[in-house]
Order: C-alpha cells, then structure tokens, then sequence
DNA sequence: AGAGATCGTATTGTATGCGATTATTGATGA
DNA sequence: TCATCAATAATCGCATACAATACGATCTCT
C-alpha cells in the first residue's frame, strides 16, 4: 500500500498531523485528546500519538496533565503577553541579522510574497493569515540560522492558538504595507530601522487583533449578567 | 518503598537525569545512548527513555538518527554560532526587559550571587562554571516571563555542550566584573546599556572560550599523528 | 428528593513483545 | 594480507498488553 515503511517518518507525520489541526482550528483550543481515538483515526497506536503530545506540549500546543490526558492548550492572557514579547525579540533579531545580507533572489522572493498577500487582501480568508505567517517565517529561513527558525515557528505557532481564543474574527493580522517597508530597510541594510519597524509592526499585530479580551475561560464570568438579569444571586 | 509513584514523574525524572548527565559531561558529546543499557540502569522501560530522548532532541542535547539510535548531540561549529547568537538576541531582551523592574530583594540577590561567584573565583572547578551559568538562568527567571526562560535554559544547556567539545578546558567563562556591570546598569534603569553590557559580555565570553577548535570529531584526525610517529600509511 | 458511597467503564502510564534494520564478526576467496 | 560477503547478534520502531487512576452512573440511606 501507499503507506510510508520509512522508520520515524510516521512519527513525524502525527506530529505534523496534529500540529496543523491545531493551528488551523481543526482542533479548537481546550478541545480534549483521547490517545486512542486519535491513534485510531491517523492509523497509528497511541505510542506515536502520545510522541507527538510530547513535542506539542513543549512547544505549548498541547496541555499533557497527569492522568487526565492531553488537550489542546488554552494559553492565559499572560502567557499570550509572554509569547508576543519573546516573538517580537526574536523577529527583531531576525531583522537585524538580514539587514544587508539579503541576495537579490531573496529580497525578490520576498516581494513576490508580497503581492500575494495583496491579491489575497481582498477575501478575508484564511488564505489572508496563512500568508502573513508565512512571510515571517520566511524571513527566519533567509537567516540561515536553524535554531532561530524553530523559535520563530514555535512562537508563530503558539501566537495562532493566541489569536484563534482573544483575537478579533477577522482581523487581517499583517498590514502589506508594514512587510513593505521592511524588506525596503532590509534592502537598505538600515539594521536599525528594520529591527524598529519589525517591532512596531508586531506590536501594531498584537493591539489591531488582541485588543478584545472577548472570551473568558470561567464560566463564573461568563453567566454573570445572566444571573444578574434573571434576579439570581452570584456570591 | 521510596519509588515515585505519581505518574508521569518516572518520565520526568529520566529525562532531567540525561539532560544533567550530558550538560555535566558525564555523558560526552557524540557518546552512543542504547535504550536498553540506559533503561536498565536507571530502572525504567525503553519506553521512557524514547521518551526523554524525544525531548531532549527537540531541545538539541541528542541527536537522533533514524534506526541507528540517539546519541549525545555533537554540535558542528555552524550550529555552535547559530546557538550563541539566539543566546545573545534572548538575553538582550532579558536585560531590557528587566532594567528598572528589578525589586530591592532581586537585586540583593543578583548580587549576593556574584559574591559566590566572585569566591569560587579562585578555584577553577566545575563550581565556577555552574555559578556563571547559574547567574544568567536567575536573571531570566526574574522577568516572569516563563517562555523566555525556557528558551534561555535551552540555550544555556546547549552553551555548555559546546563548550564541552570547542571550548577551552579551564576558561572561566564570565568575567565577575561584567556581572556586576550589568547588575549596575539594570538598577540605573538604564535599558540600553544593560542590553548592550549583556551583548558585550556574551560575545566575550564566546571570543575568551571558544577560540579554539581543539577538537575533532573524526577518530581518523585524533589518530592521525599516532599513525605517523609509527610509520604507518594512513591514506 | 438530595447527599454520599459504590461499582463499572473509559483512559492513561508503563512494560513488554515482535518484526525490521543495522552493526559485527568470522569465513572465504583473491 | 586484504577485500567481500554471509550469518549472527544487537538495537530500533512500533504495537500491544497489563496495571493504575479518574470519571460517571447507579444505588443507598437519611
């Protein structure tokens, strides 16, 4: 059959599996993970499905508590602050390594992401979004620097769950015009400017998307005015 | 009798035992790591250990190669370079982070840290090195922010892998001064050059201790002047 | 009827087993 | 003597099996 004999590949393949589900709100933040169920519907026993919570869970997808399982991580509005914080350190770090360096092909390749991004501007899909990521992690590739492309990629990923639980529905995340002037001070080898315009513009993600603190995790506060227009007496 | 029995502590306790194992240098860099030998001693099934290796390989302290088993990570000079240029980007924002915020009491501490380390100074034994280490984990647990300090103790322990293979056997690593500096600054408020000490310092510390490539991976370049003081024809 | 105890089931944590892949050793021939 | 190769031993990848724990339903007693 067409099934990968390649040892470890099927490991990866949960992994990677469950990631995108993850990311793309397949699997909704809190949702709970059965090893077996799982185990079952990818075609693999729990040992591979409980290798890849292992991973999710140290890169914070995933919740693994002791005897109750595996769930999709639900990140507090603090932990939200604390990736957002790393994330703009190590894209301004991505910055200020690519200032100047960038060969030609790349800074075209980037432009060319570019004017995607701007075609796909109109429609709000998930198309929008999936390309403002990608341009940063693009730009974490170009540095050449491996590690500092894993811990993009675990902050962008960890920054979708973010968005996906306080974020605004259909905030377009990335202005094109901020990934404009990047690559322009990238181009420029203004190292400075750039570093300062990727934390601006990660800044402006955070305040044009997050700023609405909508859903709340306990249900005290949730039912509130509920029970406050039904007479009810909350403690 | 004393066994932990809370579950998924056996686990944890297999992977920080390797994880101090290598870091300690117990465990040498390229060192073989057979699951069933290492279960057996540390009286758990394989299943753990693949565990624990699967871990630490995320974090760069094994390297796992399919069908042919982990071994410790032997990091090439390239990734030695990646690994202290993120430290540097990471601690520049521990630094900026932290200066003005530092309580009274953190301080204090800060600095009666550097006093041991200022005394264990004389000796050059392992104590010396944990103190320098020790100080940097300190300082980016003070930020509150839990990401950040995970990614500075990964980066750390991946430092002292380093070292451990380019590094210069009895090098001291931090400068008891530049500690100092930092702290000064920190308490300034003065976010700038605290950012810029903790760079500089960095930066020495990787030009004091990892001038020399001494050592060789390939067993043919370790034996390779053996082979000629006795007349042997290596090709 | 409601609070609490009890049992059954579902799910997790860990160990073990089986087939597959790789390393190693000894044999064979040039 | 050195290279080639086959058989054996060691090790890995993954599935499965078993024990321990937690959750939920029923049952009891007040």
């Amino acid at each position: 059959m067409g099934e990968p004999r390649t040892p470890g590949l099927r490991a990866q393949s949960v992994y990677r599996a469950l990631r995108r589900a993850i990311i793309e709100q397949a699997l909704k933040p809190g949702m709970k993970l059965p090893e077996d169920s799982i185990g079952e519907q990818l075609g693999v026993s729990r040992t591979l499905v409980r290798e890849a919570f292992g991973r999710l869970a140290v890169e914070g997808l995933v919740e693994l508590k002791p005897n109750r399982g595996a769930s999709v991580a639900y990140p507090t509005l603090e932990e939200a602050r604390d990736v957002f914080d790393v994330r703009r350190g190590l894209e301004r770090l991505v910055a200020e390594s690519l200032a100047g360096r960038l060969s030609a092909a790349q800074a075209n390749e980037l432009e060319a992401h570019v004017r995607q991004e701007e075609k796909a501007h109109g429609q709000d899909g998930p198309e929008s979004i999936r390309l403002s990521g990608e341009f940063h992690i693009k730009l974490a590739e170009m540095t050449g620097n491996a590690l500092l492309l894993r811990y993009v990629q675990e902050a962008s990923s960890r920054c979708s769950l973010i968005l996906a639980i306080y974020g605004r529905p259909h905030s377009s995340e990335c202005a094109v015009s901020e990934h404009r002037q990047l690559i322009e001070a990238l181009r420029a080898g203004d190292a400075a400017r750039a570093a300062h315009l990727m934390d601006h513009h990660l800044q402006a993600v955070v305040t044009r998307a997050l700023l609405t603190p909508r859903a709340e995790r306990d249900i005290r506060e949730v039912l509130a005015p509920y029970a406050l227009s039904e007479g009810l007496n909350p403690p």
